[in-house]
DNA sequence: TATGAATGAGGCTTCATTCAT
DNA sequence: AATGAATGAAGCCTCATTCAT
């Protein structure tokens, strides 16, 4: 009965895990949908079918929750940053930026929904422990960038400024460009949304490189 | 007697002014400092040094103070952007951008601020009326922003891409490069704020020049 | 000029009282027509023309003005009723009920506020005084009613049964003729509201009269 | 387990009706003590024993609770009325009317509460729907009420005068009759209340009978 | 273990009344 | 004398979190 009592508790611990990814889901899908001052746990549990006390059984706090979702999206930008790197050292130099500007724009509402969170989470002392982690990540991902940059600045395909200005330039396009989707007043006359974004991208691409700067 | 009386009550009127102004004021430092959660119109008075009930004789609402900030900022904005287009079409064609991001640029913490408005804002049924008034400074901008883009374009200065392209892109690398200050995580490598901005205003005034972009 | 000074006053005071009355006449109007919980001192003062200040040199307090309502009313009912009671002491035995039914059915929505005003201030310290005084008229025309009714239980006119049963039957159905004009669920059938007022004072002169009952 | 589950759930909801009956006859309570003005949520929490949030997973609002408090008494009244109908129509032609204000004035400090409810309720927005519910059971009564009365007139028992005069008279009698009851100046002199209301009752129960109107 | 009823701190807003001008 | 800006107590309601079942 041994391997039956383990086969019971990893298939519990498959359903717990199951569930918490239910639990994000549904918070994700609703802080998107409805904004995040309109989202409360209780609805959040209505959603997911599952007691709102269960909610607790997963998350200490709704920041949690939220903390959650923004890790999860910073692990994934992370991931997809890093393949752009990869590809920018195996020759191809405006691959990272590319990446980063795709992973960014796959999902512009996810992507402004962490914005939101980020601001929202940033001075909340229950959640600083994982803040502190997800700005780990970010400064790793920093770093690389950084030593990338170095490299392309020598190369001479970028301009030789501070490396951070080039990937601080970038993040800032790619954050606006999300914005962009969203903006009241800009969404109702924007009917090429594609070719807007491919547009940004481009720029993005190009931006720094050697010889585009007039200043 | 007429003249002092009339001179009262024009004194009044002044001081009345000059208690909505400092409301605004407050709040806006408040909003600023801590964040539009944890700023509530109890401490908004308490730290005007007034009584929460004078409050709501110059708003009807905590939507309406924060909708006039927002107000307030917009037109401001306007104003700079229409300046910038003056300087373009007296000859210097980079000086629209370099107004607008200057503008934006200037107070980053209220831009930020305004951002964060508009998204609370978008939905709040009590200030549709001003949103409205917003949004028609912001499309008249847009109006003559996009007659001044298609100008560029036939002088063969700009990419020939639909005109809101343009002021899009430049809006999106704004929108960014004012949170780019505020995120944590780059804040604290930035030694050199105004060097980045300078750098990144460049960018904003080179992009969707002609022969800037390869895609 | 101390003719001229003793005119000013007097003038003085004419005004004053003007302003008095259209204090009453103001708030009565807004009371009746938006209930009592709707009307703010703000709102009687605006729609009065004059300051809220104002308001407060005549009464001292919104519930004194109610209280002034209620006395003026119950004034005019006294007079009415006494009338009427002189009316049956010269001969018709049905000419009180009649006064008293004509008196208060003439303006049911006033007749109703007061009503209202009564159950509202009831408990109010502030008014006590005013209440007592208004509860001594009351208790003056119970008195002359119950010697009146007294004399026509003697004369074989109306049943014999504590005089107070009498008028306090009266009392009744000329409070609840009131309410019917206004009963949601009823109002809306009543075509020829006029009809059922004289069909109900009817009641009222009849009711009581020895032979009429036959519990 | 299955049955013991079962009943846990049933205990739970029994606890949970309980407790919102709990609430009803709390605020009834202290509704007709203190009257409608005086009455906060947060005082019915607290006589009630619960917290203010408690009532609030009850009922919507404030209103809510008065709203179910008429509707209540409007249903029991209702059914008072129809056994009435039913006496009336298998051969007693007073049965209705003394069935009817046997039924308003066996409580009549809860029928003046209700007065006053249905006032106050009136324009309430948050309870228009449960209002319109209460004005349908109230349509249908008197349905059945107006067809009753025409019978009674053919047989040559009641004027002949609109059915709805006969049943509005009763309403109105029985109406005044509730406040009478508590009519300051009035409750002092009244040692033998029973006799009253039956006197009143009385009244009803001939009023309008062929013969006895005189006008 | 899962549940959801219970809680109460805390937010927004109203309005009678005061008082400096 | 008249004004109306200022006040703050008091009311309603929300919702994250707890805990008994």
């Amino acid at each position: 009965m041994t391997i039956s009592s383990t086969q019971k508790i990893r298939e519990k611990k498959r359903r717990f895990l199951a569930r918490e990814q239910l639990i994000i889901d549904t918070a994700l899908s609703l802080l998107i949908d409805a904004g995040i001052e309109r989202v409360t746990v209780a609805e959040i549990a209505r959603q997911a079918g599952i007691g709102k006390g269960t909610v607790y059984k997963h998350f200490e706090s709704k920041s949690e929750i939220m903390m959650r979702i923004m890790l999860d999206y910073e692990k994934s930008t992370a991931t997809n940053l890093l393949a752009g790197i990869q590809a920018t050292e195996n020759g191809d130099p405006g691959a990272v930026v590319k990446a980063y500007f795709e992973s960014r724009l796959a999902n512009p509402a996810l992507d402004r929904l962490v914005q939101q969170l980020e601001i929202r989470l940033e001075e909340e002392p229950s959640v600083a422990r994982q803040m502190e982690e997800l700005l780990a990540i970010r400064r790793s991902s920093i770093a690389k960038l950084s030593s990338m940059v170095e490299k392309l600045i020598k190369r001479g395909i970028l301009e030789n400024v501070p490396a951070h200005y080039h990937y601080l330039a970038s993040w800032a396009l790619a954050q606006g460009a999300v914005d962009v989707c969203f903006n009241r007043g800009f969404v109702d006359q924007i009917d090429d949304k594609e070719g807007l974004l491919r547009f940004i991208t481009n720029i993005g691409v190009t931006m720094g490189n050697r010889g585009q700067l007039r200043g």
